[in-house]
DNA sequence: GTACAATACACTC
DNA sequence: ATCTGACTAATTCGG
DNA sequence: CCGAATTAGTCAGATGAGTGTATTGTAC
């Protein structure tokens, strides 16, 4: 983020006051259209916003783009402020309009090209109310009955056909090119967005919009692409918002004058705050029209909004989030509000961020990559599509062996896109994104997949994913599945990691399971003790819970990247480069077995010793190590699908909870009890909110609906967690009994299942429970019963103490696989 | 004012 | 974590 | 051999329990 910050650092403050002439609106009705292009096509009356940002009262204000990146036509622009755009550009599909020289003439390489067709048209061109089809456009018409593909053709026309959005966007947010991109125009990109649930179109939208800044301000590029991504930065970074929705609610309720309880009682039935603050925004009328919104501004302001803290910092956080709201018009108060929430809601996120990125990327590359846009007119769309792909491939290739946009974008903007890859790669110090596993539903399944080569079977240890890197310069760190530091949290491990390093071995990336350990017996513990430790500035000696480390795979060695090897090669690096440490290091339990009775043995096995189950690699072929693209290429196999083994309930739903978002209008999910018979009461056990179809979600509004089956007040005989939050918005009627698959059973600090026969205080609770159907053969009063829960509880320790229990430790366990590999 | 409890948040699975 | 739904891409089937 | 039908894979966004940490609220 720092990064972030010295973007709009040095330089802004002067730039800013001189591009930024006191902002009070300076209409101006209609406007000769930048002398570059078509001038007098594209004369469109209209009502002109604030020609400039914002006063972007941050410190650290906008700078002017670099020069360098400035088309001329978008000087023209700033010369013109005006953008106006005629009713007609305004529709959702207008014709597909190309003045013949646009088309004609190339602009100069300084100029990207703005439109999706051939002619590197300049900037203005791009909102241009009437052209004439495009060349390309007519080329590809005329190819369309030979073309291989229909698909693709219609994706580059559908590239095409939009391509000239943007700019009527840009027109009606008032963006000058080469000014501040107005956060409404970026609102407008999410309302679009919002609006398709098709992919392509996505991202099509998000292509434009970013080529749009790129084409005028570049500068932008970066806090644009982090507010679609609903990031403030790089996940290692570790910046956050520190603020939820109890927070955003009260903004939001002061904000606009309201009862915090009136508008939660809304936004039961709203469904999303965003909308709320929206409609709340609309009916209020300010003294002043306070400054229109820019996305730096925004996104400075939430970069703000992450570094407060200490005393009153929810109070300053709140002011921050006001000023904001107050400042935003229409949209903009509502994706104001759902980014703060973490939401976005509009289809949009990593992936396809990434994707559009990097056509944008390819479509108007930056000046000062001294790249020429692609000459799309003679590429055709197989061409065009050849391009775009390789674009993306490069880009998602780049991202996930080194996830920071920070860089990525600071290096895409003077370099070609082609040359990233060997720009930016694989660094110790950086966390790549791990590679993650598909589920399955058993061996057969396994078998059926990578039924031909060969593959190897790993425990699945019930820990925490931690990548472990050293840099070459010896320093250490650590980072969970999702990218985040964690260094500070295991400083034990590091301690004692060199102890399981061999003497060649410098740098290096590994990918392991974190597990508690108990030294003592030499036994794994459950994942909830792990949970258990000191998270933030631990000290080696206050460490209260043991970790065990197993490696499984090794994406660098000594400064050479390994994750295009395949895993059998890896897994020898891994090998060569380390060894196990009794208690503290070791790899994990594999066996290259393709014998089906001896896989389900291995499983076995692995449950035994206290695992979730295994993981099932292929060893040689499409091997290699995929982070974030690709990444299925593995396959877990856990105990919980295995029949009979997964934890099957029977229980009784006594309340319900609205639901936000898709699930807005029905109930998001249901309070689950079982019964206790001695006591005869209902004991909650857990909430559950997945595994319902949409289609049952709604019939089970309806049902529950129906007269005489919600209550005013819980049952005498409810019990029911006393937190707030997890206390229903609606009570039940006991009147239906579903089965529930969970995968665990866990003493619960919340919810009441068998209170008093585990823990005299506590009750038991489900771990990932999911609906799976409805019991309709069962009465409430047959539902699984407190004592079962119980017994079940006491049941997953006796299983994993006995099994096969000569194998229940580890440490034996690994080495035999390491001999059966060397 | 200090000490502790309650709450909200971010993060793991 | 689990799960569903929508879309897309890949593959198979039928004329 | 082409186009339709089917299947498989991706992606986004609903939702779960439980933990430590930081801040706020409250009791003394």
């Amino acid at each position: 983020m720092s990064d972030i910050r010295s973007f709009f650092g040095g330089k802004g403050a002067a730039a800013k006051k001189a591009e930024s002439p006191e902002a009070k609106p300076e209409a101006k009705p209609a406007d000769a259209r930048a002398p570059t292009d078509g001038a007098a096509a594209r004369k469109r009356p209209r009502r002109v916003v604030d020609d400039d940002d914002d006063g972007d009262a941050r410190g650290a204000p906008a700078p002017p783009p670099p020069p360098s990146c400035a088309p001329a036509a978008a000087d023209a622009d700033a010369a013109a402020p005006v953008a106006p755009a005629s009713p007609a550009a305004l529709a959702p599909t207008p014709p597909r309009p190309s003045a013949p020289a646009d088309v004609a003439a190339p602009a100069p390489s300084g100029g990207p090209a703005a439109d999706g067709d051939g002619a590197p048209a300049d900037g203005g061109a791009s909102d241009g109310a009437e052209h004439t089809p495009s060349p390309l456009l007519t080329k590809l018409r005329q190819a369309e009955g030979k073309a291989k593909s229909k698909g693709v053709l219609e994706n580059m026309r559908l590239i095409l056909d939009t391509a000239r959005a943007f700019s009527v966007e840009r027109s009606a947010s008032g963006w000058k090119a080469g000014a501040p991109v107005p956060y409404a125009f970026l609102c407008a990109a999410f309302d679009r967005c919002a609006q398709t649930t098709k992919r392509l179109e996505i991202t099509t939208i998000m292509t434009d919009t970013l080529r749009a800044i790129l084409e005028t301000t570049p500068a932008d590029l970066l806090p644009t692409l982090y507010l679609s991504l609903n990031a403030l930065g790089p996940a290692f970074a570790g910046i956050e918002l520190g603020l939820g929705d109890a927070l955003l609610l009260k903004a939001v309720a002061e904000t606009c004058g309201r009862q915090e309880k009136q508008l939660k009682a809304e936004l039961d039935a709203e469904g999303d705050l965003g909308s709320l603050a929206m409609a709340a925004r609309a009916t209020q009328r300010l003294m002043f029209t306070p400054a229109k919104l820019s996305v730096r501004r925004v996104f400075c302001a939430f970069i703000e909004i992450a570094q407060l803290g200490g005393k009153d910092c929810q109070q300053k956080k709140r002011d921050k989030v006001k000023a904001l709201l107050v400042a935003a018009v229409d949209n903009e108060a509502m994706y104001l509000v759902r980014s703060l929430q973490g939401k976005l809601r509009v289809g949009l996120a990593e992936q396809t961020v990434l994707t559009a990125l990097a056509h944008a990327l390819a479509l108007s590359p930056p000046a000062a990559t001294g790249c020429a846009p692609p000459s799309l007119g003679k590429l055709g769309a197989e061409g065009l599509h050849e391009v775009l792909a390789r674009a993306e491939t490069v880009l998602k290739d780049v991202y996930s062996q080194l996830p920071s946009y920070d860089v990525i974008v600071a290096e895409a903007l003077v370099h070609p896109l082609a040359e990233l890859s060997t720009r930016l790669h694989l660094t110790a110090g950086v966390p790549v994104r791990p590679m993650l596993a598909k589920p399955t539903k058993g061996i057969g399944e396994v078998l059926e997949r990578f039924g031909s080569g060969a593959f190897t079977c790993e425990y699945k240890y019930d820990g925490e994913r931690a990548q472990l890197h050293r840099l070459p310069d010896g320093t250490y760190k650590i980072f969970s599945r999702n990218s985040e530091d964690m260094t500070g949290k295991y400083p034990d491990v590091l301690q004692r990691l060199p102890r399981a390093l061999l003497d060649s071995t410098s740098s290096f990336i590994i990918d392991c399971e974190a597990v508690a350990y108990d030294v003592a017996t030499a036994k794994l513990l459950p994942f909830q003790t792990l949970s258990t430790r000191a998270k933030k500035n631990v000290s080696t000696e206050q460490v209260k819970v043991q970790v065990k480390i197993f490696a499984f795979d090794c994406l660098l060695l000594n400064g050479a990247p390994l994750i295009k090897q395949p895993l059998s090669h890896r897994r020898a690096a891994l090998r060569s480069a380390f060894r196990e440490v009794p208690g503290e290091f070791a790899f994990a339990s594999a066996s290259d077995s393709d014998n089906a009775e001896e896989i389900a043995d291995f499983l076995n096995d692995a449950v035994a010793a206290s695992c979730e189950g295994l993981m099932v690699k292929t060893l040689d072929v499409d091997a290699t190590y995929e982070p974030s693209k690709r990444s299925l290429n593995w396959l877990k196999v856990k105990k919980d699908y295995l029949e009979g083994m997964g934890d099957s309930l029977d229980l009784v739903p006594i309340g319900a909870y609205h639901g936000r978002g898709k699930r807005t209008g029905v109930y998001g999910a249901y309070l689950l009890a079982c019964y206790d018979e001695e006591r005869e009461e209902f004991q909650s056990i857990c909430k559950i909110g997945t595994g319902f179809s949409e289609e049952l979600l709604a019939q089970l509004a309806a049902f529950f609906r129906e007269e005489g089956r919600t209550l005013a007040k819980p049952r005498p005989y409810y019990r029911f967690p006393a937190k707030p939050d997890l206390v229903p918005d609606v009570w039940l009627e006991t009147c239906t009994v579903w089965e529930v698959l969970a995968a665990d059973l866990s003493i619960s600090p919340q919810h009441c299942a068998a209170v008093g026969e585990v823990d005299p205080s506590r009750g038991i609770a489900l771990r990932f429970p999911r609906y799976i159907r409805t019991r309709d053969d069962k009465k409430p009063e047959q539902a699984t019963s407190a004592t079962q829960v119980a017994q079940m509880y006491r049941d997953q320790w006796g299983n994993a103490k006995k099994g096969k229990a000569a194998v229940a430790d580890d440490d034996d366990a690994q080495s035999d696989d390491l001999d059966d590999d060397a």
